[in-house]
RNA sequence: GGCCACGUGGCGGAGUGGUGACGUAGCGGACUGCAAAUCCGCGUACCCCGGUUCAAUUCCGGGCGUGGCCUCCA
């Protein structure tokens, strides 16, 4: 289809600029996945989602098949190591590291399958291109841009011109402001480890380099190898947290680039805002560590469980680079306004193409915020019975992965286990007959007791008849 | 200490060198037996101080505040 082009910005040039594809038949985007040791958080959520809208914008504008997007699973670190001895006490190391590594790597899915997220078109796992790294490793040492001290092969800082390009640091300022004891086999304060030894029980494999030792890898090469596997040496867009800009991707540039001796890695490297939780960073000592399973299957944020539909929604309420203040609030006002928009569009076709306007914002840099205030102008004409608007807004929310077909009740997981919606039925005809009897004492009883359950009532005038027609639902 | 972001009405949140997006809360009205829901209407917001400009929330400089990175944490 064709419209406007997407704009984006680009950590690289500080700039927002037009997206021109290398090969406009083939949109290449990686973007960093999880390490595998424990419960992705809530924080870990946001880029999975903003780059799942991203994926699906660019699936729109240059057609399905025409987008391989890549986001890796990091399965071996030494935080993976040590979990699994501490989790698998009684299994062998690389039994208790597989174990770990599935488990956690299949709950990651389930709990992001939640939030509507599509599959990537692949999904990497670093121990499946341990040869590839150390492939890239070799390259690097034979192009004097890494060295072997100590069993260890480590990258040269010193030997790439504009090492600090992506972060916009010297090297001089690094070092000036570095808090890190230097290992006293590296040659420069910054060089960073591409492999390193490992001890019999830590998982390892033949090394580059012809060190005798087994290894395994650094975390940064992973990326740079699984990237050039699946996407080739320069690709379109690199995707990951700001967190991350220094020194993970900033280390994936430099050892993409002299490896392949290419002036760049990806021509735009895309960057999601920090997420804070009520105010605060969120960490395990604050007590507001949040894993996106907690948030789905227990009360602890907020006294409710929450649907991965409104965590979605909440998360594309705030423009992707901007920080956001992850609140109960804010869950609950966007729980709100999706269970208004599941009202109108529940039971309505959809099809069709999305909304031009909501596309125009989502291609203006991924202005979520603008695209949920057109859905709102749809909502308003829709609920006004314009059924076309009606149809478009649920293709349009579809589109964006705001609804899969869910009941406004359905979005709300709170418990109602005691509401007998037969006696519901039951008490609402009671009052219903009461008032038509002017008994408004025992109708306003009535509608009290329902209250008390947590269900409220809506009258309405029937358009054709005349008659009142009471509906029900659960307090919001 | 070095580097980098961000600071918009009660709250959330876009955007813009000059007519106050949008949502939510609140207020008023219609409707209702009363409510709820719905509909209609209502808000002279852009951290502070300078500068540029006919005009700054928007550009520049400084300050304050919050946050991030510099320790394989998205």
């Amino acid at each position: 289809m064709q419209i406007k082009p997407i704009a984006l910005y680009n950590t690289l040039t500080r700039q927002k600029a037009p997206f021109a594809p290398i090969d406009p038949h083939h949109v290449r985007m990686y973007v960093c996945g999880p390490t595998v040791y424990d419960l992705a958080h809530i924080g870990n959520a946001r880029p999975v989602i903003v780059f799942d809208v991203l994926f699906r914008l660019l699936r729109l504008v240059y057609g399905e098949t025409h987008v391989t997007y890549a986001r890796n699973i990091t399965d071996v670190d030494d935080k993976i190591n040590a979990r699994a001895a501490e989790r698998f006490k009684d299994l062998a190391p690389t039994a208790a590291i597989a174990k770990l590594t599935q488990e956690t790597t299949a709950q990651f899915h389930a709990d992001i399958a939640a939030l509507g997220v599509l599959s990537p078109t692949v999904e990497p796992r670093a121990t499946g291109h341990i040869a590839e790294m150390v492939v890239l490793c070799d390259a690097l040492i034979a192009k004097g841009h890494a060295y072997v001290a100590e069993d260890h092969v480590l990258f040269d800082t010193t030997s790439m011109a504009d090492y600090g390009k992506l972060a916009n640091r010297s090297l001089d300022e690094m070092e000036a402001g570095a808090r890190v004891d230097v290992a006293p086999y590296k040659k420069g304060a910054m060089d960073f480890v591409l492999w390193k030894p490992s001890t019999a029980e830590q998982p390892g494999w033949p090394s580059p380099a012809g060190i005798k030792k087994h290894g395994r890898p650094g975390w940064h090469i992973e990326c740079s190898a699984m990237a050039e596997k699946h996407l080739g040496q320069v690709f379109d867009i690199h995707g990951g947290g700001v967190d991350l800009v220094f020194p993970h991707h900033e280390n994936e540039i430099a050892q993409s680039r002299c490896a392949h001796g290419t002036p760049t890695m990806a021509n735009v490297w895309m960057h999601n805002g920090f997420l804070q939780v009520e105010g605060e960073k969120m960490s395990k000592s604050l007590g507001n560590f949040y894993a996106i399973n907690d948030l789905l299957t227990t009360d602890v944020f907020g006294q409710q469980a929450w649907h991965g539909r409104v965590l979605r929604f909440a998360m594309l309420s705030t423009h992707y680079r901007q920080p956001i203040d992850w609140t109960v609030d804010r869950l609950t006002q966007a729980k709100h306004t999706l269970q208004e928009f599941a009202e109108l569009v529940h039971g309505v076709a959809g099809g069709g193409a999305p909304n031009p306007d909501v596309i125009g914002a989502l291609s203006d840099d991924l202005n979520t915020p603008s695209a949920i205030s057109i859905l709102h102008g749809l909502a308003k004409s829709a609920k006004r019975g314009d059924g076309a608007k009606a149809s478009e807004l649920r293709t349009t929310l579809e589109f964006i992965g705001l609804y899969g077909g869910e009941t406004a009740a359905e979005l709300s997981l709170q418990q109602h286990a005691n509401v007998d919606a037969v006696k519901v039925r039951a008490l609402i005809a009671d009052r219903l007959e009461a008032r038509r009897a002017k008994d408004f004492k025992a109708s306003d009883r009535i509608r009290d007791e329902l209250a008390a359950m947590g269900v409220v009532l809506k009258d309405a005038k029937s358009p054709t008849t005349g008659e009142i027609v009471t509906t029900w639902e659960y307090k919001r």
